[in-house]
DNA sequence: TTATAATTGTTGATTTAACAACATTTCAGT
DNA sequence: ACTGAAATGTTGTTAAATCAACAATTATAA
């Protein structure tokens, strides 16, 4: 079992909010690892401690984000066989929560995206094999290709939170989540989804 | 000469704000040591080595704002023999920079005044000893009390803060600092004040 | 009242971060 | 191309923070 000594989070995560604070202002490869740890108020010998270089914490930023994304998408499914709208629902708010909780960092990736050149597509690549979990259970019979429907999905929540991002987070996480599922159930031609999602 | 170590600095800022976040719920009495630290996340020894009880903790706290607030009202003036209309300006702003820096603490103060009775006329005496220090300036060789007028000044500016602490920091420093000056310069019956602030 | 839990101080061993100093490399301006 | 400045890695020492465990005190509830 790990030793969970709280000094190593907190240094890490001073260098990982310096690090995002710093790309809002410049390129990746302007960053210095100076730079990184006068933002984060920590010597720079203890950045070489937990880094080898600054890709190193350019990609445990990453990691985190994407993980905490994943955990909070799957959150309500645990222990779960079947799932009803409420959880559905309750993913979905768990989703725009953990977007709000790292405004920072998305708002880099919105606004600055070439920042993180590529990041937006990784950021789709997840959120799309998330939409295919969500597809198995909803054991689809018909002739829909999977992933196109899971692409399609995908990039629809990008934009979503694309606009959230970009409007200044106007609005709350439930109301983003409501307006998902809203939009969801006014597709045209959707009929089996809706029949599925209300019981 | 004293070792500057951030860490200290980090953890006993860290103590301070999980003080004035858990007096923004209960009384000072019902606040546990084990409770600070858990909110400063921070190891409960570590609170033993820099403070012996709870109330040295809230000392060092207080202590704190109110050398800020001293510090922030009197920059402007730093080696100056004359001031200006531009330094009393200045001065004032810096004072709602401050207020505003240290916004948690005194929405308690304002808002909870019984969680630290008392605190609010020690403001005020801090408020009046910066005013007699201006009035100082001005060379009032008339009969009005110095006192008097003082008590007069330093309340009339807590009653500014508590208006905009109460109202959610509507408006920002600048905004109220020139706000005050307009209010001092169309006092009824204000002359002397005036001519030698316009200049 | 008594029992149970929670909080309090305190301790010692261990780990991490700070600091300062250094040689080296990279960068920017002349 | 040259030079001073900035950034990079690396090192050893020191000091702070962690953790875990403890007895003692204080609340809380049965």
């Amino acid at each position: 079992m790990t030793q969970h000594d709280r000094r190593i989070d907190k240094t890490q995560k001073a260098l990982k909010s310096a690090l995002i604070k710093l790309m809002e202002e410049k390129d990746m490869r302007q960053i210095t690892v100076t730079e990184i740890v006068k933002e984060a108020d920590v010597n720079r010998g203890t950045f070489y401690k937990h880094y080898e270089v600054k890709d190193d914490l350019l990609e445990a930023t990453i990691h985190e984000v994407i993980e905490s994304l994943i955990q909070a998408y799957r959150h309500p499914y645990l222990n779960k066989e079947t799932f009803t709208m409420k959880d559905l629902s309750a993913s979905k708010i768990k989703l725009f929560e953990h977007v709000a909780a790292n405004a920072d960092f998305y708002r880099v990736i919105m606004l600055h995206p070439s920042v993180l050149p590529g990041f937006q597509n990784r950021l789709c690549e997840v959120l799309k094999k998330l939409s295919i979990q969500d597809l198995m259970f909803i054991h689809n019979m018909g002739t829909i290709d999977v992933d196109l429907q899971a692409s399609y999905q995908s990039h629809a929540l990008f934009g979503m939170i694309f606009e959230w991002v970009k409007g200044g987070f106007k609005y709350t996480p439930e109301h983003m989540a409501q307006q998902l599922l809203e939009i969801l159930s006014n597709q045209p031609f959707s009929s089996g989804y809706q029949t599925i999602l209300n019981k």
